[in-house]
DNA sequence: TTCAATAGTTCGCAACATATGAACTAACGA
DNA sequence: TCGTTAGTTCATATGTTGCGAACTATTGAA
């Protein structure tokens, strides 16, 4: 099994970041990897917004967002700590991943906005 | 030959923005439509930064741009007016244009700084 | 040790996406 | 009507993604 790969952050580059955050799972994961403080299982995600991720779908997501050098992935006994490599990033390319958050942010609360004004129930998907 | 899509600014999304400009081709071409004031031509980008891209690909290029809301194009003649939707996109998702072009501009320099610092010629690709 | 349980990874394949040459269409000007 | 220029569409080869099944690594008993 070979080792997990982390690339320094002179070889991240932004195309890698924006596709890596061009999938709506992805970046609920690194929201959520965001949010705490102290690193995230992989498993915590396996249900994620209602939705149920398979096993290996999740892993491949991970494996994208640490190749992209997004989060960094160590073994911590059976499971996995995955922390965001955001300190680095930021100094990289700064206000990057706050503008891209905070779109996402942002496209959220408009189509709440959106699902109210219809009066039904929230079913945007 | 079906009529050119616009969707309306609110079902531009955030994944789909951040797909289109994963990719160093239309980020290339986004920025110099950027760059012109009055709107350019498809095939003004058919030589890009030295390399060759055939026309069909560009067609494509310009499909991904257009759906996802970055641009518009109208035929003007026998050729094509394109142009930035960052306006609207500002608009709607304050900053998030200028980060990732931003970022863009700043990897290209930190490449050309470490071409530099190789002493050989910018081989960077 | 050996066995079972838990957490992730890898493999294989089907479905989807992308790049590009070739053929096509649309607008214009002899 | 023909030729030219500018783009689009089609066909296809190649690449990427999603997911079930099989595998690996670590831990904790028995």
């Amino acid at each position: 099994m070979r080792p997990l790969v982390h690339p320094s952050i002179e070889d991240v580059t932004v195309e890698g970041i924006l596709h890596a955050l061009a999938d709506p799972v992805r970046v609920a994961i690194y929201a959520g990897l965001a949010a705490s403080e102290k690193g995230t299982s992989c498993s915590a995600f396996l249900q994620l917004d209602d939705r149920e991720i398979p096993k290996s779908t999740l892993s491949q997501h991970f494996r994208a967002l640490r190749e992209a050098g997004l989060i960094r992935s160590e073994r911590q006994g059976v499971e996995m700590r995955n922390t965001t490599r955001c300190g680095e990033i930021n100094q990289r390319f700064p206000g990057l991943l706050p503008a891209v958050m905070g779109a996402y942010q942002q496209q959220l609360m408009d189509r709440i906005k959106a699902a109210k004004r219809k009066g039904g129930k929230a079913r945007g998907v």
